[in-house]
Formats: structure tokens, sequence, C-alpha cells
DNA sequence: TACTTATAGTTGTCATAACAAGTATTTTGT
DNA sequence: ACAAAATACTTGTTATGACAACTATAAGTA
């Protein structure tokens, strides 16, 4: 990519570093047979199993047709299960299985060491500072789609 | 999304916004049936027609097939044409047409409107640093992918 | 020239994502 | 209690994107 960095959209450029970051993670996981999204499902139930599928939804920022059909393909895999709740038969609850518990913290550091490779050359705040603007630019689509319709 | 700011990876939050800017965008492209990719595809030949798929691929940052899939919607609608490449009989020469230069510079208004609601609150100049991080990102990516592979 | 290799493009498969429509169950309002 | 509305989840369709395999043509090389 030698395009002129200043007359791209930062619309564009973002798509663009997003789509590649998730490129590489793909590349380092493929030995784990786990994709960057599964991953990320995998790495809520760690932080908090026993969640329904809408509340793994929000967490992982994912519709809940995108999530289910994530969680079926990690049941295949054995990686997780789910249950029916007690108190409320539509709802399923979700939880790693000890395979997918393994798994996950074994690609935990992966995660982390390439991200610390993404970064690479920018300072600690910077990252911090990028995030905020993230925030920033999240709350402005969501103010925006909710002022439209 | 009320998730606290500071303990998401950089990498999920990308995402995320990329995402969020990709489905705003679709709002305001609805009624003229064209996605923020479709869009992407337009505005490359807007700026300059006459190139063939690869170096199209090449500046919307997609690969062939998904390049080759985009102008067959693109097609269909009637906003661009194939023709072949008098030099090379296996490349197509692909160019805008008048209903895709009309909808192209209808829309790009919009385009260059929504962003600016997307960084309401971030300064020019932060835009700019913004930019150049991801820019520094992808020189990251692109030399950890080359390194291991 | 003939053979090999590289290139431009297409097609098939799978994963992700948005959206709409459907089922089953729960909650709300009367 | 009962009908209507809301909720949890699933399924179908379309677009995008990664990847592999394929066809046709061009370029490099013996």
């Amino acid at each position: 990519m030698d395009s002129p960095n200043q007359h791209v959209s930062i619309g564009f450029l973002m798509n663009q570093t997003s789509r590649k970051i998730i490129h590489l993670l793909m590349h380092r996981f493929r030995e784990y047979d786990v994709t960057p999204e599964q991953w990320s499902v995998l790495y809520q139930l760690h932080k908090e199993g026993g969640i329904n599928q809408k509340e793994l939804a929000r967490r992982t920022a994912k519709d809940q047709p995108t999530t289910a059909r994530i969680l079926d393909l990690l049941i295949k895999k054995a990686l997780i299960q789910k249950q029916m709740s007690e108190n409320d038969r539509r709802a399923f609850i979700v939880s790693l299985s000890d395979k997918g518990r393994e798994i996950t913290e074994q690609i935990a550091p992966i995660e982390e060491s390439t991200m610390s490779e993404v970064v690479a050359g920018l300072e600690p705040k910077h990252v911090e500072q990028i995030k905020q603007w993230l925030h920033q630019m999240n709350e402005n689509i969501d103010a925006a789609m909710n002022r439209k319709e």
C-alpha cells in the first residue's frame, strides 16, 4: 500500500486496518482452528460464563443471528455448551467446555502478543488516546443512527 | 454500548467502530441502492476510470474475487461497464456509465457529511494523527505477515 | 519455436454480518 | 384470566471477504 495517507478517508483506512488485524489474528490462530470472531466469543465466556445468548451478543457487539451461528460452530467443535435456562424457557445459558477453556487460555497470550506487534512503535498513552477517540466516534455514530430513524 | 473503554482491546474496538461506520453509511446510501463497498469502487473509478480489475482491487484494498463480484452487481445496476483490453485479452477495462457517474456525484457529499458526523468533536489535526497511527499499524501488520510466512 | 511459468479473471466454499420473518415463551395491560 | 405486545432464539437471503482451484492468455526461457 503506497497510497498517500493524507487523501484517504478515515473510514476507508479504519476498515482496511481492522480487516488486516483480523487477517493477522486468523493466521496466528489457525493451528487452533478458531477464527478471531469465534475467539471473541470464547474470550467473553472465559471472563464470565453462564450468560444467555442475548447478553453474549451484546458483549461481543454482534447481533443475535450472528452470535447464534458462531455458537453453532463452537458447539460442533465442542468448545462450548448450551443448556436451557431454568427461569426462562426461551433462553439458553452458554458456557465453555473444558476443552474450550483450555484453548482459550492457550490463545489469550497469542492474541496479546499479536496486538502488541500491531501497535509497535506507538506509545501506550497513544494507544489509549486512540481508544478514547474511537469511543467518541462510536458515540457519534449511535447518536446519528438514533437521530435519523 | 456502556462497556468501559479501558479494558477493551484496540482490535475489538476498531472492528466495532469500522462496522458501525459502514452501517451508518449503508443507511445514508440506502435510497441510492448502493452499499459502502460498492461506493468505494465507484469512487475510485470516478477518480480514474479505464483501469483493469486488478488495479481497481489494489486501489480499493479488496482481493480480486471480491472486486469481481462487486463489479457484477454494479453492472447489473448499470452503473459501470467492462470492455476487453486491447493490449491484454485476459484483462477487462472498467469505467463508470453515465448513470454511475451521476450517482457517484450525488453520493459523494453524503459520504463527506456522514464522515464529518462520525468525527464530530475531534479536531482535524487529531483525525490526521489517527490516520498516521493507522498507517503505522498497517505497516506493522504487513511486516508481521511477511515475516511469518 | 516449444515449454514452463506468471498473470487476469472467474467460480466455489466457508465465515461473518445485516436484515427480515418465523416460532416459542414470557410479560403487560385490561 | 386473557389477549396483545415484547422477548429469546432460529432460519433464510444477500453482501462482503478469505482462500483455493480453475481457465485463458501472456511472458520468459531453453
